[in-house]
RNA sequence: GGUCCCAUAGUUCAACGGAUAGAACGGAGGUUUCCUAAACCUUAAAUAUAGGUUCGAUUCCUAUUGGGACUACCA
């Protein structure tokens, strides 16, 4: 049982006993007690006026001299306005303390037993990774890592965008000017080859429009009329129906970004356990707008389209088939998720896209409910904001795109340099060091991404994401490292401390806080799992390693020579420093030893 | 037109409806005989506006203002 919740159902009885009134345990309002007031949780006791018909500091004293009296762990208490402030004795703590450094894998949760899914990435091969997959990548493969310790079953999965008249532009740009260009040949990453040819038959487009419009037309008919545009749609029918040729370019080039992005996965650290292809599913779902049609959910015009009538709703209507038959994205979307569902008794799917597909998952879950899918319900889109640069929004039109791999690669210089001019890595390896310079480059990346509320558009400054002070990745990192010296030291003196926390010892308000700390990490993992934040675990861990410093600050651990408390001291940064590596690990970010 | 999201120090971020709205960076000043000063301490500085609900509102509701996204027979 937390604290808080010992000391809820403790207020309770006392409820009970003094004022004769029957209150559930868990509506009462328990919290850690603010720094700057006496105490170590607090009662809120404004709820409780009804039942005491006194006032607020009546009714708190009254509590309170319950507590003190008939509860040994509370020790006293003081009651400011309506806050009931409660002191806990030192023996309480002593055995809080003692639980969480026995417990073997303390912030795991119990199973739940639930099954979740979450798709995240999502790529388009027809482009290298930016950004703004970046933060798409991180929250997803942190928020499983959370739902994981959360206690549930989590499948990773993504969806590869790999077909479509986009990929046949690309491909078609690479016969025309590609000059037979592989990644071998020209050096370049498959992704980044391919993103290119994606550009090159946009330049040809664009020129082809222009000499049509020169030519008389109308730019919008010109847009439709480009050669090089046809001769794309040309090509994913030759695709849909087969073609040999073409599917063949396909692979080949399909398998170049595939390299590439796997390289790209690689250095950030994430992976999947599942991944579908959109040239797999993209016939999902159609089979779901006849029922749709029986259903009388789907209407169909008179040139044939389908539609879902959601005005009652609020929303327009949304075409599911086109008039030549075709599906559109929603009904891969709506097949997809059926599949899924089905097929690996899921309990929730998360799916981690952009907050400009909003409306699109607004209206995926309506009309799967419309469908009779009670699951429905059970899709959470995970709705991010855009990561912003300090001059703007970034366009791939002026050429202000942040690429991913170039981030990495800079990430990590600007590890080594400072990590370099710092001068205390002298005596280590040169594979340890280039070690070291990735584990800080990509927490400081993760963690600046992480630290941020979802939904919130960001701003990302690379400038000041590579800051090593403040709430910054590098800044627990260092923490840990620290802590760890510490210990190392310990172990040099022989000082054993692990088995000799015997006994009570008294500790400090400053222990005690920490203590306080600890404990909360895992109702802290539960919160975020609920919240789908990783960000709350993020400025956990940041207060950890901050309360961390200033304690140790002004507590000589190392001097104390009363063995008992300099095992518990020992024993008490030691935890700290698990829970760092846990909570951090959530978020995919790895600790040093040494830096 | 419709749907949705956002708005907090100079800047970037926090705050289950709870006490005097926290940090960090930047500014000003200070601290090294326990590990590693990449630290610590002190200091100035903010809830867009107007109503409402409540014992209590940054938080919930309504309106206004400002910013963003979506609203394709694209994916």
């Amino acid at each position: 049982m937390s604290p808080e919740q010992f000391i809820a159902s403790k207020a309770a009885q006392a409820i009970k006993a003094v004022y004769d009134a029957d209150v559930d345990a868990s509506t009462l309002q328990v919290s850690v007690t603010r720094k700057e007031f006496e105490g170590d949780f607090t009662l809120v006791v404004f709820p409780l006026l009804r039942m005491s018909h006194s006032t607020p500091e009546n009714t708190g004293k009254a509590i309170g001299e319950w507590l003190k009296a008939n509860v040994p762990e509370i020790s006293e208490y003081n009651c400011v306005k309506g806050f009931l402030n409660l002191l806990l004795s030192n023996f309480y703590w002593n055995s809080l303390f003692k639980e969480i450094t026995s417990s073997e894998d303390f912030g795991q949760l119990p199973s739940t037993g639930r099954n979740i899914m979450v798709e995240f990435s999502s790529p388009n091969t027809n482009k290298p990774l930016h950004l703004g997959h970046i933060r798409n990548n991180l929250l997803g493969d942190s928020v499983s890592k959370l739902l994981k310790a959360a206690g549930n079953n989590v499948i990773k999965t993504t969806l590869v965008n790999d077909r479509g008249i986009h990929i046949c532009k690309s491909m078609l740009a690479w016969q025309k000017v590609g000059d037979g260009q592989t990644p071998e040949t020209s050096g370049k990453k498959g992704d980044h080859l391919v993103g290119d040819m994606y550009v090159a038959f946009n330049d040809i487009y664009k020129k082809e429009v222009e000499d049509l419009m020169a030519g008389g037309m109308s730019e919008d008919e010109a847009k439709k009329e480009a050669p090089c545009l046809k001769e794309a749609h040309l090509m994913l029918q030759k695709w849909e129906a087969g073609d040999k040729e073409v599917r063949d370019l396909w692979s080949m080039m399909n398998g170049w970004v595939f390299e590439g992005f796997d390289e790209t996965y690689a250095a950030l650290g994430i992976g999947f356990d599942k991944v579908y292809y959109e040239h797999d599913t993209y016939l999902l779902g159609k089979e779901l707008v006849q029922k749709g049609l029986q259903k009388g959910v789907f209407v169909t015009d008179p040139d044939g389209s389908v539609w879902c009538d959601l005005t009652q709703d609020g929303l327009d209507r949304k075409i599911v088939q086109r008039s030549d038959g075709t599906s559109v994205y929603i009904t891969q979307d709506l097949g997809t998720a059926e599949k899924r569902f089905s097929e690996n008794s899921l309990d929730s799917h998360i799916y981690v896209v952009g907050n400009e597909q909003d409306y699109h998952f607004q209206v995926l879950k309506l009309i799967l409910g419309k469908l009779g899918f009670e699951w429905a319900d059970d899709i959470f889109h995970l709705s991010y904001g855009m990561v912003e640069l300090p001059e703007g929004k970034m366009k791939s039109r002026e050429g202000t795109v942040v690429d991913a791999d170039d981030l990495i690669q800079k990430m990590y210089e600007e590890a080594k340099a400072t990590s370099e001019e710092s001068g205390k890595l002298a005596d280590m390896s040169e594979e340890e060091k280039e070690k070291l310079y990735h584990m800080i480059g990509l927490g400081a990346l993760k963690y600046f991404i992480i630290k941020v509320d979802p939904k919130k558009t960001m701003l990302f400054n690379p400038k000041e994401s590579i800051d090593f002070n403040g709430n910054t990745g590098p800044f627990i990192q260092y923490t840990h490292a620290r802590i760890r010296s510490i210990l190392r030291k310990a172990a040099e003196k022989n000082i054993a401390y692990r088995d000799a926390s015997e006994g009570e010892v008294v500790l400090s308000p400053k222990e005690i806080r920490l203590i306080k700390i600890l404990n909360a990490f895992p109702a802290k993992i539960s919160e975020a799992a609920d919240a789908l934040s990783p960000a709350l675990v993020a400025n956990y861990a940041y207060d950890l390693a901050k309360e961390f410093n200033q304690y140790y600050h002004d507590t000589p651990v190392l001097k104390e020579e009363d063995q008992a408390v300099l095992s518990m001291r020992l024993l008490l940064i030691d935890s700290i420093s698990a829970v760092l590596r846990k909570a951090m690990g959530v978020l995919g970010i790895e600790l040093p030893e040494r830096m």
